[in-house]
DNA sequence: AAGCCGGGGCA
DNA sequence: TGCCCAGGCTT
């Protein structure tokens, strides 16, 4: 147990410490952390452009992309992305199925969903120029209006997120920050000459000096004026949050076809909503795994045949157990490396290649990646 | 206000 | 293993 782990204090009430908070001197704290900025802020690819006055298309695709998603993540995304579909023009012009292939393991798909619904939009009456523009489009919200309108068009918006709360909650000694409280925040320190490299650096601190395990205060350019880090225990705040346990799901699905060719049903709903998957029935509550199997194998006519093995994939809510069968039914198949999968349907037809590779004892392919 | 939505990195 | 991540939508 480290000196920093906050399970090995005792509890701290409400903020630290009890005397009210000095005001910021704000114009040596915006100088500091510009200046921090300028010097070490990281060259990411949506970067590019004038100060205030980036290419619109560009951050937007880069907000979303960025949204529960760590930079490193997103990097290997957003290139991919913008080659594929360059213009927000050719976004729209093209399928639901080749926006979610390019989105393909990304995660929180109705991201890609209500990105490509946008475009049509943008496509029609053009790029809007402020918040509130910006905020009535599917899929952006207060987090990403800001983003765009102050990097994009220079507007004086504050963002908050994740690495904001933190930030701001160290900085003023807040264990328990609500949204109001981080925005108030942010709106009162944003600097009004430079809205969008202020963001950005706040949100930079965030990501490598005031990270969420390990913050490097002796490195950080606010710590003069951060009461965590005075108080020695800059990881207590902000107090984790509680979070409901993932819910247990059981399953069935068939793989008709091969891991080449298959058939595949298109999700719908909200869990992996879009995605196409191994046709698929959850074990209902009181319902055993074989009595899912069979009212699977009606829906579809198919013949199931062999087992062919469980894979299981927890996501943040959900902890899924598939049992995997091999099935035969006169059903087209879809080429696999055409289709947007999940992580999920990639470890079930892995399944098949293992097999086939244990049958012609062609030895390890199990560390062969998903797709392709 | 709370629940839901992926997937991976990291201590 | 648990928590977090350049959040937003639905109920």
């Amino acid at each position: 147990m480290s000196a920093q782990d906050p399970a090995s204090l005792p509890p701290l009430r409400g903020p630290l410490p009890e005397r009210p908070v000095p005001e910021l001197p704000l114009p040596e704290v915006r100088s500091a952390l510009l200046g921090w900025f300028d010097r070490v802020g990281r060259a990411l690819p949506w970067r590019l452009g004038p100060e205030g006055g980036r290419d619109p298309y560009r951050v937007w695709v880069a907000e979303i992309l960025l949204q529960q998603t760590q930079v490193a993540r997103g990097r290997l995304y957003y290139e991919r992305f913008l080659e594929a579909f360059p213009t927000v023009q050719a976004l729209a012009g093209a399928p639901q199925e080749a926006v979610l292939k390019a989105w393909e393991g990304c995660g929180y798909y109705a991201r890609a969903r209500y990105l490509h619904r946008a475009a049509g939009l943008v496509a029609a009456s053009g790029f809007p120029r402020d918040y509130a523009g910006w905020l009535a489009l599917p899929g952006v919200g207060p987090y990403t209006a800001a983003a765009i309108s102050s990097l994009a068009f220079g507007e004086r918006r504050a963002v908050s997120d994740g690495n904001v709360r933190r930030v701001f909650a160290r900085l003023r000694g807040e264990r328990h920050p609500s949204e109001g409280w981080v925005q108030a925040q942010a709106d009162a320190l944003l600097d009004p000459a430079r809205p969008g490299a202020w963001n950005e650096a706040v949100m930079d601190l965030g990501a490598t000096v005031c990270t969420p395990r390990a913050p490097k205060c002796p490195e950080c350019p606010l710590s003069a004026w951060c009461v965590a880090a005075r108080s020695g225990q800059p990881t207590a705040f902000p107090a984790p949050k509680v979070r409901a346990a993932g819910l247990e799901v059981r399953g069935v699905a068939l793989l008709i076809g091969d891991s080449e060719r298959a058939v595949l049903e298109t999700r719908t709903g909200t869990l992996l909503g879009g995605l196409s998957g191994l046709p698929a029935e959850a074990v209902a509550g009181g319902e055993s795994p074989s009595e899912a199997l069979v009212r699977l194998g009606e829906r579809l006519g198919a013949r199931v045949g062999e087992f062919l093995g469980t894979v299981t994939h927890t996501m943040t809510h959900r902890r899924i157990t598939l049992d995997v069968y091999r099935a035969e039914a006169d059903l087209a198949r879809i080429k696999v490396a055409d289709a947007a999968l999940s992580r999920l349907d990639h470890k079930a037809l892995e399944l098949l290649r293992v097999r086939q590779a244990g049958l012609f004892e062609l030895g390890e392919i199990q560390d062969a990646p998903p797709g392709n």
